[in-house]
DNA sequence: TATTGTTATACTCTATAACTATA
DNA sequence: TATAGTTATAGAGTATAACAATA
C-alpha cells in the first residue's frame, strides 16, 4: 500500500468493530419490545411483569430483596408490579415466619398456568424476530446474550455489590 | 434412553433455544443505556441525541422525516431532540428550497466536533460492555446485530412501510 | 387531498428519597 | 442501627391525535 493512497473503504480496526454496538443494541431492543409486548397483549401482561413471572417459575420461591436484585428492577419499582400480579391472582405474597420483614413471593397454580401461556406467545415472536439468522447463529446470538448478561453493570448492580 | 427415564438437564430444543432471548436483550439494554449514558454525560448528551448526531455525522444532510424514518423515532419526538441540539449549536435546520416543507437538517463544525468526542467516549464504554468477549467474538456480536437490526420491524415500520 | 413538521398529551419504564415495621 | 418493603415523585423514552404550512 502507498502512503499516500488511503483505501475507499479501510479495514476497521478493533475499536471501530466495536464502535455502533451500543445504538445497535438499542433499536433491536426497542424491536424486541414491540413484538414481545405485542405477543403479550394477549396475557395482559407487560415484559417486565412476564420477567418476574418467568424467573418465578424458573426459580421457585423467593423473596421481594432477591428478586429485584436478580431482575434488576429497582425494590420500589416492584412493589406495584407485583400488587398487580397478585390482584389478578398468578402470584402471592406471605411474609417470611423467621424474619417477618423478607416478603416470600411464590407462584399461584394460575400463575403457572399464565406463563406458560406467555411463554408460548413470546416464543413465537422471538422466532420472528431472530428470523434473519439460521438455527446456529441462533444458538451462537443466545450463548453471547448469556455471557454478556451475565455480570452485567447498571444501576442496580453499581450501587450495591460495587463491582463496576 | 429409557422411556422411563427423564435427564435432569434435558437438551434444549431449538424452541427452548431462542426462548427467553427477548428478556436478555433487554436486560443487555438496560446495562447499555447505563453505561453509554454515564459515557455521555461529559458530553451533555442523552444516547437519542447522539444516534441523532452519530447518524448525520455518517450519512451526510438529511431530512427530517426521513432521519425519524432512519433511526425509528417518532416526527413528532424529533422535534424537541432536534430543538435541543440546535439550541447548543451543534445542527442547524434549514427549508429544503424545492420543497419548504422539508427541513434540512445539517450538522455544524462544532457538532462535528461534539460527536467525535463522544463517539470516543462511547468506544470505551461499548469496550467495557464486551469485556467478557474475545476481539473474534465481538465481531461476531456485531455482526448478528446488524443483520437483525437490518429490517427491524418496530412501531414506525409497521405503521409505515407494513413490511410487518 | 396528501405530506412535513409541530404541539399537546398520555403511557411505560426507571431512579431517588423518605417513610414503616421489623430486626 | 440496619434491613425489607413501601410510598411518593420525578424524569427519560415512546406513542397517538390534531393542527399549520406547504405541495
Amino acid at each position: 500500500m502507498s502512503p499516500v493512497e488511503t483505501p475507499l473503504k479501510p479495514e476497521a480496526d478493533d475499536a471501530t468493530l466495536v464502535s455502533g454496538v451500543g445504538l445497535l443494541i438499542f433499536r433491536l431492543a426497542r424491536a424486541s419490545a414491540w413484538r414481545l409486548g405485542r405477543s403479550l397483549t394477549d396475557s395482559g401482561l407487560r415484559w417486565p411483569e412476564f420477567a418476574v413471572l418467568h424467573h418465578l417459575d424458573a426459580e421457585g420461591p423467593i423473596a421481594q430483596r432477591e428478586l429485584a436484585l436478580a431482575l434488576r428492577i429497582q425494590p420500589s419499582n416492584l412493589v406495584a408490579l407485583l400488587d398487580h400480579l397478585q390482584e389478578r391472582g398468578l402470584l402471592a405474597r406471605a411474609p417470611d415466619p423467621a424474619d417477618r420483614r423478607r416478603h416470600r413471593v411464590e407462584l399461584t397454580v394460575g400463575g403457572r398456568r399464565a406463563v406458560k401461556r406467555a411463554r408460548e406467545a413470546t416464543r413465537r415472536a422471538e422466532g420472528e424476530m431472530l428470523g434473519p439468522l439460521s438455527a446456529e447463529e441462533r444458538r451462537q446470538f443466545r450463548a453471547l446474550l448469556v455471557r454478556l448478561t451475565a455480570h452485567t453493570c447498571d444501576r442496580g448492580a453499581a450501587g450495591r455489590g460495587g463491582r463496576c
